[in-house]
DNA sequence: TCTACTTGTCTATATCAATAGACGAATTTT
DNA sequence: AAAATTCGTCTATTGATATAGACAAGTAGA
């Protein structure tokens, strides 16, 4: 019997029940739960199992099934549509595209937007630069076999990376545009995890249900010498992606 | 203005306004958002800024009231009771207590529970034995300043660990413990790290909200000559906990 | 074919969530 | 002392959420 059996639900707290439910299915699903025969359990067997009504359960699924995770069949079941998590490695050596290579076969970037800038306090001291000091902002989304994964800003000193837009927009990859750059190679210093709702904005380019949950990354790369020359605040989708720390 | 005063809420998502709401006024705490004065903006204020209702935004507070984190004075105002989050390092030499000695004076752990148990494959494959091995389990909960900051439940190979839960239970400590057993030092191999929504026995250990955040982080301690000596899921509040992953 | 099982749809009801407006109570400013 | 500000409480209405029961429609196995 799944875990899943006996806990309860929690009730008026400002989370709709089904809600509750779709993110427990989706997680269970995550984590292989249903790979047996890649079926949900019929809705009066959940609806028993979580302690409430079906028509509850079913307003869950559809959430699901408007997500993609589910696909119902009517006399049949409801079949899972898709499963594991990407494990995204974070180390000294970090790069988006190297990290997924054996999870999925597509890996690409794409530049959503891009400005000339400057400074916040915050991007100005992890950049080592002065406040105000022009910075160039990059706003990125990564995909792995057609699937958003995460979203990015990040940002670059003005001067040093004039052309970097263009050159993430050709090249789909950081690596290759800092390349373009100068920047042979660069080492991940420092990254900052913690998780919070998606934001609406997030929600959108990351096709997320209202409500989910990303992970944010917060990380700076320096050039072999140790200069600064990504700042950056990465949003991954907590439920398709987890992040891996080798030490 | 800050950012909150554009950004719409989010409707009809199976999560309410108000927690809507009470997230995004406990996050604006946490990233120091209301340092000016310690108080929030008047509910009026509040109300127009996230184009909600007054009734609503009383609800939020009302929550976060109830969490501790505000402290309404009729009159006066709504004032700030706790503000920013503890930044908790993992690196090869991740410790607890060492990694919070600067941001909190109380730093202790308690013993909620242990078992011994047979290792299921997980737990098998991560501590190098063989499926159904005897291990000892430790269900474990830290605090900084009296304050929750993260439950974990941790395996240990049982022969080599037989009175792990004693010694923690005295210390407080898994370092102090882990020496008792001829582990002077140990370092952390892997963390992999995910969040979800908090699980109800998680809520009440924690004393969260129900619907709020986890950090959860799967890790793996090593001794110096490499063997597995601790295998952990530890979950954070992810509105008190940020995780710093230093390269 | 018949039966059991599963998803899909309908009606009805009770509670929670959100909006709206008004006014009281405590505090601070003028 | 009076006015302005701010939190606290009340009534009322609307829509979303959750429960309950019944039956239709499609699938699979006896």
């Amino acid at each position: 019997m799944p875990a899943n059996a006996v806990r309860p639900m929690e009730r008026k707290t400002g989370i709709a029940l089904w809600r509750q439910v779709a993110d427990r299915i989706r997680q269970g699903i995550g984590s292989g739960e249903f790979d047996g025969d890649g079926r949900l359990p019929p809705e009066t067997a959940l609806a028993e199992r979580f302690g409430i009504n079906r028509h509850t359960v079913r307003s869950a699924i559809a959430a699901l099934v408007q997500e993609g995770v589910l696909r119902p069949e009517q006399g049949r079941g409801t079949f899972i549509q898709r499963r594991r998590r990407f494990t995204y490695p974070i180390s000294a050596r970090t790069r988006f595209s190297e990290g997924l290579r054996d999870q999925a076969r597509d890996r690409r970037g794409h530049l959503l937007a891009h400005a000339r800038e400057t400074a916040s306090p915050r991007v100005a001291e992890a950049l080592g630069i002065a406040e105000d000091d022009p910075v160039i902002r990059l706003e990125t989304l990564s995909e792995a076999d057609g699937r958003p994964v995460s979203r990015a800003t990040s940002w670059f000193q003005a001067e040093r990376f004039s052309g970097i837009a263009d050159a993430f927009a050709s090249s789909g990859s950081i690596t290759v545009a800092l390349r373009d750059h100068g920047v042979a190679d660069y080492l991940r210093k420092s990254t900052v995890v913690s998780a919070r709702h998606a934001e609406s904005a997030d929600l959108a380019d990351l096709k997320l249900a209202p409500g989910a949950i990303v992970l944010v990354a917060v990380a700076l790369n320096v050039d072999p010498e140790g200069r600064p020359v990504q700042f950056s605040e990465t949003r991954f989708a907590a439920d398709r992606v987890e992040l891996s720390v080798s030490g």
